[in-house]
DNA sequence: AGATGACCTTAACGCAGGTTAGCCTCATTG
DNA sequence: CAATGAGGCTAACCTGCGTTAAGGTCATCT
């Protein structure tokens, strides 16, 4: 853990500038942001539920979800966070958080206290309504995730997040046709609704219609197109390169 | 339909201000917004899928509901909008949103252009930050329906529901014991992820149990904390009383 | 090299909840 | 007041998925 001002935020970047750049002050001024990095090893909480919020984390590199445990000790995974991600912006506005958030794989996270947020946010109004956005589309994701658990088949519903997945990374070009981090069975399972052997099934059906394979622990994915048809979907509600208005 | 600047948008300031109560100036800016009145009768889209945002709707009355259609004709219905909410308010900072909105029973909107949302935040710099907690709101409440949805079963997902619509109600002082808005079974299976038979079921059991009963076609609550307690209810994640930092 | 533990895989069994179908009630309308 | 239609209710049947259990692979540790 350091005190570190030009660590690697370029994914951030990256994000805030989806659709229209942001002007080289701002991007310099993201960049300068004093954040403190963190190594999070696999399994370790970042952030428990009801903790009086005062800082940010942005996923620098690894795999990061939010989850809650409901009664009768079932854990679910709302969201999976990938670099670039800010897994607890709402908590800028919100006084706790009613989730958690863990590593899933060793990750790199970059904490930054709400203070340099709002001065930030003061500063480059530009830079606030870019991150309120990433607030919506997080809302966003949240809802087609409720659409895809309610009403669809677990094996769409598998289909349609792989997708997902694979989208974000494809946005970020840190994948081609892999979804490049580890994500268990378990994990799948407590993220979708359904049990780990349920979780197998899925995969074994959409492995024998030739739509994805195993690359070691990596899910490829051998016909997107294919895949994204058994999964209804459509990557418009992720916001990936849309302009600013 | 008409071009009105004093109409009430009470509920809305109501919202906004709770945690910390806006100023007069503030709350006076809100009640003066350009806003046109519309009156939508039951079942009539709102807004499309894909529509270009332009404009946002505030309810005033009656219930409105987003919806999206997935794959072999399902509804999943993915929120409920009651008085004082802003159903699209996400349209602000994206192109286009990719769900519908539609009126569940004849309702009231005010609509406002995003111009003038935009004005007003340049302006109050206090509103933008409370605009930007609903939608921070937003996406914690389409997070818990995901766990409950995801994870819990049919009966405590429909007593989870429940609890959370009768403490959105009582929030604005438009509830004690009883749901004031009627929203038919089928309503209930389209946003809970489960058949209107099931539904049923579901709801007789809770009858049963003397959890709640049915006032005319409205739903009442005859024991809260029993039915919180069968839907494993904890309405931090609504906010609905905290401070603003 | 054997032990340990995390994860994957498969089979067998059972149930929560979906589907289909039919009837009932009540409000609205001509 | 008869006709229509929206919504509620119930029964019978069936299936997608959960549960339990057991064995397999592989990496890591001693």
């Amino acid at each position: 853990m350091s005190i570190v001002a030009r660590h690697d935020l370029h994914f951030l970047v990256h994000r805030l500038s989806r659709g229209f750049p942001l002007s080289d002050m701002e991007a310099s001024a993201i960049s300068h942001l004093p954040i403190m990095l963190k190594h999070v090893e696999a399994g370790a909480d970042i952030l428990r539920e009801g903790d009086p919020a005062s800082e940010a984390c942005i996923v620098l590199e690894g795999l990061v979800c939010r989850y809650e445990i409901v009664a009768e000790g079932g854990r679910q995974i709302q969201a999976y966070h990938i670099p670039g991600d800010i897994p607890d912006l709402a908590g800028l506005h919100l006084q706790t958080l009613e989730h958690n958030i863990c590593a899933l794989r060793p990750s790199i996270v970059a904490m930054v206290s709400h203070r340099a947020l709002h001065i930030l946010i003061a500063e480059h109004p530009q830079i606030g309504a870019r991150l309120w956005r990433e607030t919506a589309i997080d809302a966003a994701v949240a809802h087609a995730w409720v659409s895809n658990i309610g009403r669809r088949t677990a094996r769409a519903r598998m289909a349609h997040f792989l997708c997902e997945m694979l989208a974000r990374y494809q946005a970020l070009d840190l994948a081609s046709d892999t979804i490049p981090c580890i994500i268990t069975q378990l994990e799948l399972g407590d993220s979708q609704g359904m049990s780990v052997v349920h979780v197998n099934r899925v995969l074994k059906s959409l492995k024998r219609a030739g739509l994805i394979e195993m690359r070691g622990k990596n899910i490829r994915i051998r016909d997107q197109v294919a895949l994204q048809f058994a999964g209804d979907f459509d990557p418009s509600y992720l916001h990936l390169s849309e302009a600013v208005h």
